[in-house]
DNA sequence: AACTATTTATAAAA
DNA sequence: TTTTTATAAATAGTT
């Protein structure tokens, strides 16, 4: 009802959002008014602007309190009881809230970053800026590449350290009894592993030497 | 509005009492929505008709305990004991938090800044900068970890193998000989390539593990 | 804070 | 109740 449709969402022009508040904020207490007499029905009404502003109204001949009461004995929805259960929980939500957007806040000064992958440290940086997008995308791509490539090379690096080590003791072993190889430990590697790996190691990771 | 102007008086006719009750409280109920959802507003709404019957409305994120409370800090009506006091006080306490962390980061969002004076928004703006510049910072330092631990492992992991390539050579040997080991062309290779790798690679680095 | 073109709510009727 | 419809009321954009 206005000069033009709006969308019900959140106004994001301050001052446009402040007059159609008073506007509206005035529209429903009037209705309020005016169903507690055409309908003899009793009203409370709380709005707190964001500015954290308030107006209120509750119909005549009864009280707030009066209502709440009358609230609490039919909705079963305490309001508030001995253990002060409510306002605890109140309180822990609050709290978490609260805890959400200290984190935030301290991402977004660079703080306590090293907890986040990459992933978010890009959405985190997008946020801050939006320009520099494609050059921060392919950062985080070579990133991802140089982590599988560590990876790849942590394995095969691992089993070298392994079958090394296994080589080594059988060496000694050989040099002290100048017996047989260690094909049946490294055999039980194998079996105890579930690997594959060949037991000659020669052709490994052609590609690992490319630079990033 | 309607097919006729109306006075604001009870409606004696219980039926259409009835009616226009029905009509306007979902009248109201829905504006309480809107003025929620466009001006950021908080609102409690409890309507009871004559008979009884309630409806209520409380804007998201928010419970009734908490617009009561903000009620009870406003409007100094006392609405529940002293008992209460501490709770309401910190809660009161974690809002007030709560509401400049918000506050903070729509600003840091690019929200709600024409609010801002000049000195603020050059704050904001350092801020934002500094925040983008230490990110960016942590994600270069990462990288650089990264590329040196990729390019230690690969300088290890070259030896492993050749080492390991020469274990298995002298295994070879052995197997045919009965003879001695591969320590002299180790010793070779070290004096070659002014390594100095102990022969005993067990504990090559301890942090290679770490995830980046 | 006032002005109006429109949209929205709703009184009366079905 | 719910729907329809003519009309009153609320209000978005403007000044």
């Amino acid at each position: 009802m206005g000069r033009g449709k709006i969308e019900i969402k959140r106004i994001e022009n301050a001052s446009n959002r402040q007059v159609t508040y008073s506007k509206r904020r005035n529209g429903i207490l009037k209705k309020a008014k005016e169903i507690t007499v055409l309908c003899d029905a009793k009203v409370s009404l709380i709005i707190y602007a964001s500015s954290g502003k308030m107006h209120d109204y509750c119909s005549p001949s009864t009280s707030l309190v009066d209502i709440l009461e009358q609230y609490h004995r039919q909705s079963g929805r305490r309001l508030w009881d001995p253990k002060h259960e409510n306002l605890s929980n109140e309180i822990e939500r609050i709290k978490r809230e609260n805890d959400r957007m200290q984190i935030k806040l301290r991402h977004l000064n660079g703080e306590d970053i090293s907890s986040l992958n990459p992933k978010e440290l890009i959405a985190l940086e997008d946020a801050l800026e939006n320009g520099l997008v494609s050059i921060r995308d392919k950062q985080s791509e070579k990133m991802e590449r140089m982590r599988k490539n560590g990876k790849m090379m942590e394995e095969e690096h691992n089993y070298l350290k392994f079958v090394l080590r296994q080589q080594e003791i059988a060496r000694q072993q050989q040099e002290l009894a100048m017996e047989n190889s260690v094909s049946a430990e490294i055999d039980n590697y194998q079996r105890e592993n579930h690997h594959d790996y060949a037991y000659h190691v020669q052709p490994i990771q052609p590609n690992l030497q490319e630079r990033i």
